[in-house]
DNA sequence: CAGGCAG
């Protein structure tokens, strides 16, 4: 890696900034062109990769994570492997500014792989001539970025050769095309493993297995993935329109201030006994829980906890335990009824905090500093649910706080935990302040994206630097380095993503052992399949007995899984009285032709406000921001096939109201905090209640008025009026085709 | 399907 260009060796901090490295901004980027004195050297690139490799490979061995030892050799066959890579290869040449191998090798994080797989032309792969859709999409990451330049993006028409949004199904079925086919069969992205014959690996270390295998092995199998979507992600740093990254302009951190979400509809959900899980759960905890409970007995009796107890949900009499660490010495794991009692909660007796008036988080319990640094944020005195949560998060309690999007869950739980984090710490005889080389996290959070992360990060930092603590962001899509060297450094509260998160745990870069307080922001979601079982692997690597809280607007019986492994004595905590109808969201359905969505949405789009648009796939997402942008409608998109530089810069495209149209796909459903979006359309419509209550939590926040338009075909009516029923929202289903009155009218709002 | 490590 270019010397220029060694972030790891300034101050990788905290907050580390996934772009600052890019040069996005910084000279650097003027020594990727080729005939730049800069570019020689990144030609070079290959021989520095494969020494840093040899370094990587030294530094691994040394920290024990010798596993990934292989991981040198297994790249020589890459290219062998994936014969029609040198296809594509030859335009790399035309492509000068494109930062080439160079750029690749020179990088050892990952992330980088895409850059590999030339985007343009693929008409000399044979295989895949039919895939013409493909090869007209053009890297997201390349082409979108410069609106101003938009000359060369291949035009929109270019583009429709392609089929229908859909057709990227189509693919699916293609035999030869391992990409996408392939993908869909696995679940999540935690069984990818499998392929490595996970199943006979314990937990951690399949790295090894994976490593070790024949390249062959998934390779091989895969091959056209890096050609088949190369650069959406090449990372080119360079495009000097993006605002600096920086951080939270525009508020655009505090998901406190979120706004009503309408909230999950319970009632009409299948009976709880419905759940498989349920009946077989006492046998699961008695076998599976054992090593967890250990030090309570090793039995599992829980006593059963009186809903009495827990009738005054505010304010519980201080206990005993405060902390992490805390342990429930007087509960004894067992299953009894109670857990369903608990679980039973969810859906009826959730504890409801109303009368926060008066109320101060000093009162709540919090100290001075957070106190401060709460108002420093923004929030002057607690909301419902902070009011309710914190004094239970305090107490040392395992905790489900449901409160609606925007309702002000982050501070809810970022607050106390610091709050805890801060006073364990004082009783150790520890400063704050000062930092201590290699101390371990004590606090985790989870998040199910990127962007939510990092933006809960921008939450909880501020408060933990109050009181003299330290914060890391840990996520994927980035150089692994910085994350590591904050965490050398020494960490107190991680935020991240399941993904990167086990990864360094597997490379015994994260040691959970010392977190005695474990967060899950849209937990329910992080209880769906794909997370679960990732989540599940994290908890189990944190502290015996440690603190738990779920919070999620829409947190429901499918945690059950979870609350019964991890959790003691919990009962809900949520905020009473606000629902649909107190909404300031307007919700429309349009019943449209298929043929004529695009126009609809174009339509709808042309206005003012920021507007944000889901689409359920991110070939569509992206194939709609396109559209618009051809159309003269500044629009970026959000998803999963760019990089995450990309993904950062657009939505703080958004939210800085550079550009006022995002096109994304449920990335952006949950939990990401925008100011003023006044409209949220949905190009397709969700699956599920909780998707559609999400998503339009994105507007009508802070009492502002905001519209919720979703589009479905004449066939989806009923389908979509049940879905609104149990999100216990009503709208009107209009017929609109394009030039509809109704369409100005709501682009108007 | 989308999301989440890397390569």
């Amino acid at each position: 890696m270019p010397n220029n260009k060694k972030p790891a060796g300034g101050r990788p901090a905290k907050n580390f900034d996934p772009y600052a490295r890019s040069g996005k901004s910084g000279p650097k980027s003027g020594s990727r062109s080729p005939g730049h004195r800069g570019y020689k050297p990144e030609s070079e690139a290959p021989a520095k990769k494969a020494r840093w490799n040899a370094d990587e490979r030294a530094e691994r061995a040394a920290s024990g994570g010798g596993d990934r030892r292989s991981y040198g050799n297994d790249r020589p066959s890459y290219g062998n492997d994936r014969p029609s890579y040198g296809n594509d290869r030859p335009q790399r040449g035309e492509r000068s500014e494109r930062p080439a191998y160079g750029q690749r090798s020179e990088r050892p994080a990952y992330g980088d792989r895409n850059d590999r797989a030339p985007r343009g032309d693929r008409t000399e792969r044979p295989a895949y001539g039919d895939r013409a859709p493909r090869g007209d999409r053009p890297s997201y990451n390349n082409d979108r970025p410069q609106r101003g330049e938009r000359s060369e993006r291949p035009a929109y028409g270019q583009r429709s050769e392609r089929p229908a949004y859909g057709d990227r199904n189509d693919r699916g079925a293609r035999s030869d095309r391992p990409a996408y086919g392939q993908r869909s069969e696995r679940p999540a992205y935690g069984d990818r493993n499998d392929r490595g014959a996970r199943s006979e690996r314990p937990a951690y270390g399949d790295r090894n297995a994976r490593t070790e295998r024949p390249a062959s092995g998934d390779r091989n199998a895969r091959p056209s993935y890096g050609n088949d979507r190369p650069s959406y992600n090449s990372d080119r740093p360079q495009r000097g329109d993006r605002p600096a990254y920086g951080k939270r302009e525009s508020g655009y951190g505090d998901r406190p201030r979120e706004e009503r979400a309408p909230r999950a509809d319970r009632s009409d959900r299948p009976a709880y006994n419905d759940r498989a899980q349920r009946s077989d759960r006492p046998a699961y905890n008695a076998s599976e829980r054992p090593p967890r409970r250990d030090d309570r007995g090793g039995s599992y009796e829980r006593p059963g906890f009186k809903a009495s107890d827990r009738s005054d949900s505010k304010f519980y009499p201080s206990r005993e335990h405060k902390g992490a660490g805390r342990v429930h010495g007087d509960q004894k794991g067992h299953f009894t009824p109670e857990d369903d009692v608990v679980l039973e909660r969810l859906e009826a007796q959730a504890i409801e905090a109303t009368d926060v008036d008066g109320v101060s988080f000093g009162d709540l319990g919090l100290g001075g500093n957070i106190v401060a640094a709460l108002t420093a944020l923004g929030a002057a005195s607690p909301f419902p649910i902070q009011a309710a949560t914190i004094p239970v998060v305090l107490e040392g309690r395992d905790v489900l706080g449901r409160g609606k999007t925007g309702s002000g869950k982050t501070i809810a739980f970022a607050a106390p935990t610091v709050e805890l984090l801060m006073k364990q710490w004082a009783q150790s005889g520890k400063s704050g302040g000062k930092r201590q080389i290699g101390r371990k996290p004590r606090a985790l959070i989870l998040a199910p994206t990127r962007e939510l992360a990092l933006q809960i990060d921008r939450t909880v930092q501020p408060i933990a630097q109050s009181v003299g603590l330290f914060t890391t962001q840990i996520y994927g899509g980035v150089p692994q380095y910085k994350q590591v060297g904050a965490l050398q450094r020494g960490v107190d509260i991680v935020i991240g993503t399941p993904g990167r998160i086990e990864d360094l745990i597997e490379q015994g870069r994260l040691d959970l052992s010392e977190v005695a307080i474990t967060v899950l922001d849209e937990a329910d979601h992080m209880c769906d399949l794909g997370f679960l079982e990732p989540v599940q692997r994290i908890l189990r690597h944190t502290k015996d007995g440690g603190q738990k809280l779920l919070f999620s607007a829409t947190l429901d019986k499918g945690v059950a899984t979870l609350v019964n492994e991890f959790l003691v004595n919990p009962a809900v905590h949520e905020v009473a009285g606000e629902d649909q109808a107190s909404s300031t969201i307007d919700h429309r359905v349009l019943v449209i032709e298929h043929r004529d969505k695009a126009a609809i949405i174009e339509q709808l789009a042309d206005r003012n406000g920021k507007t944000l648009v889901f689409a359920r796939t991110r070939a569509f997402a992206e194939q709609l921001a396109d559209l618009l942008d051809d159309a003269g409608i500044p629009a970026v998109s959000l998803h999963g096939d760019l990089n995450q530089g990309r993904r950062t810069r657009n939505l703080a495209q958004l939210t800085s109201g550079r550009v006022s149209v995002l096109v994304a796909t449920d990335v952006a459903a949950r939990g990401i905090h925008v100011d003023d979006i006044d409209l949220v359309i949905q190009a397709d419509a969700p699956d599920e209640y909780k998707t559609y209550l999400h998503r339009s939590g994105r507007t009508g926040r802070a009492g502002k008025q905001g519209t919720v338009v979703t589009l479905i075909p004449r066939q989806r009516q009923r389908r979509m009026s049940e879905l609104l029923e149990r999100a216990e929202i009503s709208a009107d289903f209009v017929d609109t085709r394009p030039g509809d009155e109704l369409l100005r009218e709501l682009a108007a709002l």
